[in-house]
DNA sequence: ATAAAGTGCGCC
DNA sequence: AAAGGGCGCACTTTAT
């Protein structure tokens, strides 16, 4: 770990020294990998305030370079570049202190980010890319301080909320009351025994019964006319309530009022983040109540507005498309353009970013390709790369990974056309999503950076997100989200007509802010 | 017995 | 009415 343009150092006490030059000289600091490195700091109460993930940089890069998911570890990109056999990529959190390998040379680190650094000057747009990786790292920091701090979870509320729409906690194994009540209705209304979990055994009742059924999708299931449907869709809704935001799960993820999930940066190829366990990305709507600041604390929670087809807007440069996107409701103003039906303006822009082809989509992408020609073209040309196998890139340079040898092969045989159109549907959403999330990262780059300690972000959702502090900040951490709105829109396209808007709203209880 | 694949659905 | 992009996770079923 160094400062850029610094000397090495070696100390016994890493944490301290940390804080020390941060507090002296606010560095870029330069770490081999932010997640190996920061979580510990964060334990010893220091912050940093930027920093050159050298890892998340490799991934970039490789994949700008074609060379999607090779690994990407500072000690592979150091063995590349001395020729040296690559190691296999370790996983995050490798078990075993046995075989651990050392950490990389300060050296050795320096040596890649030089060339990294050189690599990335030699890009056409080094300009962007430089802030890709910015933004990128920043996130890093982001990640881990929001996996230490957690989002405040009342597991007390939540153990209300499971019982009110569940019954008591069961004993291990058991279904909860409700639940199993469910199940013994769908059964009754079989005549016999049926897992309810069980799509082969449903297919099978509902077939005996005079039903045929593709599958067990509530959509599918919502239009039969049998008694078992009801209990059926019931029991299916709340059995994934029970296993994936119930007791267990709060037992595992809650500690002290806090959820702490794991995010993992750049963990989608698009450049949204993941989650490697508390699925923190799909928490459901309704155990929103059960995120309540704390006694004198506030929650700012804020997201972007329609932001992938504002994106797409300032993207393609279309005049027409971006003066619509000047308004609040971009669906709205888009509405007169298709007929004068709000929704049809909706499912033209979604079906242009996503490749929809059923309903009236072929007739509203008509209409369209007439009304926004630059902004359709834009979203054709990434979808025909796609299609002919080539690479398409984000508008600061995150770069999709390159066609499958299997899917080379598929595109020359009989089923080549439908291989085609679904890689063209891919990097038609790519541009468009991925640059997206890069306008999401740089707003959560920018308001970290903005936030009056101890303020602190405590929740990213792709285009949406939420800060705990005290009810004395709340001005000044919505006016903070205003501003980083602001500027990573001109950090990403400059002067532009396109308008972001990012409203927050200040609330006691998450379910609140819609 | 364990791993991988398939299904379904929550979020954006 | 229900299909177009991206995920993670739990459950069942199938393969090893």
């Amino acid at each position: 770990m160094l400062p850029a343009g610094g000397t090495a150092r070696r100390t016994s006490d890493l944490a301290e020294a940390v804080r020390e030059v941060e507090a002296a000289e606010r560095p870029r600091w330069v770490w081999a990998d932010a997640r190996e490195t920061y979580p510990a700091l964060l334990r010893a109460g220091v912050r940093v305030s930027r920093c050159h993930d050298v890892a998340l940089t490799e991934g970039l890069l490789l994949a700008y370079e074609g060379r999607y998911g090779e690994n990407r570890s500072a000690r592979a990109a150091h063995a590349r570049l001395h020729g040296l056999p690559v190691p296999d990529e370790q996983p995050p959190d490798a078990p075993g202190t046995l075989f651990a390998p050392e950490p990389l040379a300060a050296e050795a680190v320096a040596e890649v980010l030089a060339d990294q650094l050189r690599r990335i000057e030699a890009l056409p747009e080094s300009g962007r890319f430089r802030l890709l990786v910015a933004a990128e790292s920043a996130g890093a920091l982001t990640a881990a301080e929001m996996a230490h701090d957690g989002m405040p979870w009342r597991r007390d509320v939540h153990d209300a909320l499971l019982t009110e729409l569940l019954g008591p906690r069961p004993v291990h194994g058991m279904r909860p009351a409700k639940l199993q009540a469910l199940a013994d209705e769908v059964a009754a209304a079989f005549g016999h025994p049926v897992n309810p979990d069980s799509v082969q055994q449903l297919v099978k009742a509902f077939k005996g019964a005079g039903v045929a059924l593709k599958s067990t999708r509530s959509w599918e299931l919502k239009q039969i006319d049998h008694p078992a449907v009801a209990p059926l869709l019931a029991y299916k809704e709340l059995a994934r309530l029970f296993s994936f935001h119930g007791w267990v799960w709060a037992d595992q993820w809650v500690r002290d009022g806090r959820f702490r999930p794991e995010y993992v940066v750049g963990g989608v190829v698009s450049g949204r983040w993941a989650t490697s366990g508390g699925g923190a990305l799909q928490i459901p709507k309704v155990m929103r109540r059960v995120v309540v600041a704390d006694d004198g604390w506030t929650l700012i929670v804020a997201d972007a507005a329609q932001l992938e087809p504002r994106v797409l807007a300032a993207m393609a440069g279309d005049m027409g498309l971006a003066r619509a996107a000047g308004e609040i409701d971009l669906y709205s103003a888009l509405a007169q353009s298709f007929g004068g039906q709000r929704d049809n303006a909706k499912i033209a822009m979604l079906s242009a970013m996503y490749g929809g082809t059923s309903g009236d989509a072929p007739k509203l992408l008509a209409m369209m390709r007439q009304r926004f020609p630059q902004a359709y073209q834009f979203v054709e040309d990434a979808a025909k790369a796609g299609e002919e196998g080539r690479l398409v890139r984000s508008w600061l340079g995150r770069t999709s990974p390159p066609p499958s040898s299997r899917w080379k092969e598929l595109v020359s045989g009989p089923e080549g056309g439908r291989a085609a159109r679904d890689r063209g549907r891919f990097t038609r959403n790519f541009v468009v999503q991925g640059t997206a999330a890069e306008w999401a990262l740089a707003l959560l780059a920018v308001l970290r950076g903005l936030l009056p300690p101890p303020a602190r972000l405590v929740f990213f959702q792709h285009d949406e997100v939420m800060v705990h502090c005290p009810i004395g900040q709340a001005e000044e951490v919505m006016a903070a989200v205003t501003a980083a709105a602001e500027e990573a829109s001109r950090l990403l396209f400059g002067r532009t007509p396109v308008r972001f808007p990012m409203e927050a709203v200040a609330v006691t209880c998450y379910a609140d802010a819609k």
